[in-house]
DNA sequence: ACAGTGGTATGATTTAAATCATATATCTGC
DNA sequence: GCAGATATATGATTTAAATCATACCACTGT
């Protein structure tokens, strides 16, 4: 992903190592940086009224908060979960680069691959039990067949919108009516339902 | 927002009417024209396995599946929901005027937009009641103070990811509590609550 | 004027998730 | 290796939304 990135914006890139817990910006605060998580894991989440925290998204490798490069500040908090290293580009230059038409192609790609993945999450979050929204996830998430689980269950639950203990309770349904099967964290369907039972499934 | 467009684009649109409930394009084909919708209002949509149907977007004024322009094809259904005008654009041209920097940044700014309108989507979704989905959308999508409902409560209650009848009985107790005022199609925060009840809120 | 359709509205019942409680397992820093 | 924190897990209870039912209203086309 960093391939079509021009070489002079490559060597404005200031590397950034954060502590699991440390924060990277608040919400309100001017973006002066554009971050690529190299490793570790990003957190963008906002405090909603009733004080609850609301996990918008988790990057484990890729572009972080793409609107920044066009507004005049942050609409949520950025913090690592885990030890993580990033890399800074300022804004200022990155805007210049964009008439790289190399870069610009990428750059439009990147978005509009950021908001399939929105619309699936929305679409997700739209269906009413749990196990709709497990199995969707994993149709979505997964290659079709299986998918690698990369954080916590706690953290998946939330992503899902569930309480954790809904989310246990779901998976352990489903693995006992025999719809998907668990070994540690890759979780498949079962083969023998998967022809059948969700025709329409789509992939992004 | 046609603005920005470059005048050999803006010459190429074709105009297209549809009729409410008319078909603009279904999950699956390739993309060959990037919409504008002029006025009417054309819904995203898209069938779950489990045969319900769950609207994605409700576009009434600007551009309509930005992914398509990068993608091979459709992950979503539109469909008109009421007679609609629209301009077509045809993609390979549009593609190429994306050399232009005015273009270009407008689309990119737009697709950020949308970036942000989904994350917006995203936070009030994984809200647990009603309530606190409703008092979220008044206060992201309304003007700090009132939201003037431009569609019916049916379809407002799809989008909150609600039952018609949860988001009726909902937006009565809120009325009866005090903390909104409805008139017609208007509604309101009950002003002496304005600034102690939600202190944290965030404008996007 | 009329019938048919879809939105609005409210009551009764069911259902599934949230919440609370508690226990065990696992990881992490010292 | 140990202590504290966090994740996993499951049971009991509460709660709020979904669902089902019914009624009324507004709009549309004939």
């Amino acid at each position: 992903m960093l391939r079509s990135l021009p070489e002079p914006l490559l060597k404005l890139a200031r590397p950034k190592a954060l502590k699991a817990k440390q924060m990277l910006f608040h919400v309100g605060e001017k973006p002066r940086f554009l971050y690529f998580v190299e490793s570790g894991k990003i957190q963008l989440s906002r405090c909603l009224n009733t004080g609850a925290e609301c996990v918008l998204q988790v990057i484990n490798q890729g572009f972080l908060a793409e609107a920044s490069v066009f507004n005049h500040q942050y609409h949520c908090d950025a913090h690592a979960s885990v030890d993580s290293h990033l890399l800074a580009f300022p804004i200022a230059e990155f805007k210049q680069d964009l008439h790289y038409p190399a870069f610009r192609d990428m750059w439009i790609q990147l978005l509009s691959q950021e908001i399939k993945r929105l619309r699936n999450q929305v679409e997700r979050l739209s269906l009413k039990t749990a196990q709709q929204r497990i199995l969707h996830f994993l149709f979505t998430e997964g290659d079709g067949e299986c998918y690698q689980l990369t954080q916590t269950k706690k953290a998946w639950a939330n992503e899902l919108g569930l309480s954790h203990e809904a989310l246990y309770r779901n998976l352990n349904s489903l693995q006992k009516s025999g719809e998907i099967v668990i070994n540690q964290q890759r979780i498949c369907f079962n083969r023998r339902n998967l022809k059948t039972s969700n025709p329409k499934a789509v992939k992004h």
